[in-house]
DNA sequence: GTATGTGTTAAACGTACGTTTTAATTATGT
DNA sequence: ACATAATTAAAACGTACGTTTAACACATAC
């Protein structure tokens, strides 16, 4: 019997897989036991391991920074009509807040995010390889809009604060899972909205104080 | 010919490798031939492989907790005494600043704190369940002292803003090896006590802004 | 000197892995 | 309908893994 989705199910059984438990603690017969799939159907696909796990990175990280960067765009764009410089607070939603919302969407989308909150956890990594090259226009652009946004910060500064709040965002895109260590009265499910301005208060004031 | 120190040389070698490639992608054969000793040592002297990251993981962060609780206590004993609430920046300074003095004192240490971030990023994995048994009083201690300095903020904004910086601290951890994306005019190896000071200013004016 | 315990070594164990091969099956084009 | 290409299926490939075994070396104690 033919199925003709057979590679979207190959993606989806690896998003989960890798996100779960990892590249390396993944087999393709897991994968293809979950997708009910062929074993060497990864193979004649996609070629190999590697090339499934860049595939399942490309096919939601692509996207994502098409929406991030057409609304830093977007910001930039309505700010030079204006004549005012668009707050930090601005910029950096365009980053966060379709990263946060692409969770709501789903559960496939919320393995996705936390499966790019470990590819950001293993610099050494084949994934760092691959999300580095799909991620460095976009972050170019964010470093240079914040720039302008906080004249009064070095670029030393600027950099490191910029870390401090990206490293945030990936831990609580990880985080984000059932866990242990949460106290009561503690709703870890909170709607998005409400979320992206929680953590807009933490990094924006962060970024902005001067020392 | 007798090596007394061979488990310390297993430690050093599954150390560095652990922290470099990660604990499924390290096999006991890299570290036993990094360390120059068989490799039926591992089993021997330790039992397992997953015996053998535990062992690694304690070795430094027991030591390491101990010095940032006897900080924390202390803090908050003098305190008492003064009748003063601590700050928030002290209080995340006992925590923050014992973390990143650690990895200056050598290569070892720096392993140590790459690994350490590498397993927040673990979410569900073996590492963790470790590592947050020997975490979990600290953190609970913390996130005390946390409430009583910032009375203003609901638990669940604290909770999560105790996330976020935590999240800064783990990923900074991570980042502080050669990577590629550091644009020029930044000096990625600061002095520690001026990189602690760089980390509170963005973390504590978080932590207390007022939403 | 012999016995005992600790540590080391080389070799092999069974298992699971990513990948490849070959054949069968299904879809497509004329 | 038939020929051709695309996909699926089962089986086997060689390799690397964590672990175990059994022989060996070298202490210390009697």
């Amino acid at each position: 019997m033919s199925q003709p989705d057979t590679k979207q199910r190959i993606l989806n059984a690896a998003e989960h897989l890798f996100s779960r438990d990892g590249y390396h603690a993944t087999s393709l017969r897991s994968i293809t036991t979950m997708a009910t799939v062929n074993l060497a159907a990864v193979n004649y696909h996609f070629g190999s391991k590697e090339a499934l796990l860049e595939a399942v990175i490309i096919r939601r990280l692509d996207p994502l920074n098409e929406i991030r960067l057409g609304q830093l765009e977007a910001l930039l764009k309505k700010s030079e009509e204006t004549e005012e410089v668009p707050t930090c607070r601005n910029i950096l939603r365009t980053f966060v807040e379709p990263t946060l919302r692409l969770r709501q969407q789903g559960a496939d989308a919320e393995d996705f995010i936390a499966l790019i909150g470990r590819i950001l956890a293993e610099p050494r990594g084949l994934a760092m390889t691959i999300f580095m090259a799909h991620m460095e226009p976009l972050m170019n652009r964010l470093f240079q809009a914040l720039a302008v946004s906080l004249p009064g910060l070095s670029r030393q500064t600027l950099f490191w604060r910029v870390h401090f709040a990206l490293g945030s965002l990936s831990h609580i895109m990880r985080y984000h899972e059932r866990h242990a260590m949460v106290p009561e009265g503690v709703n870890i499910d909170m709607p998005v909205d409400a979320f992206v301005d929680l953590f807009l208060d933490f990094a924006v004031a962060g970024m902005e104080v001067t020392q």
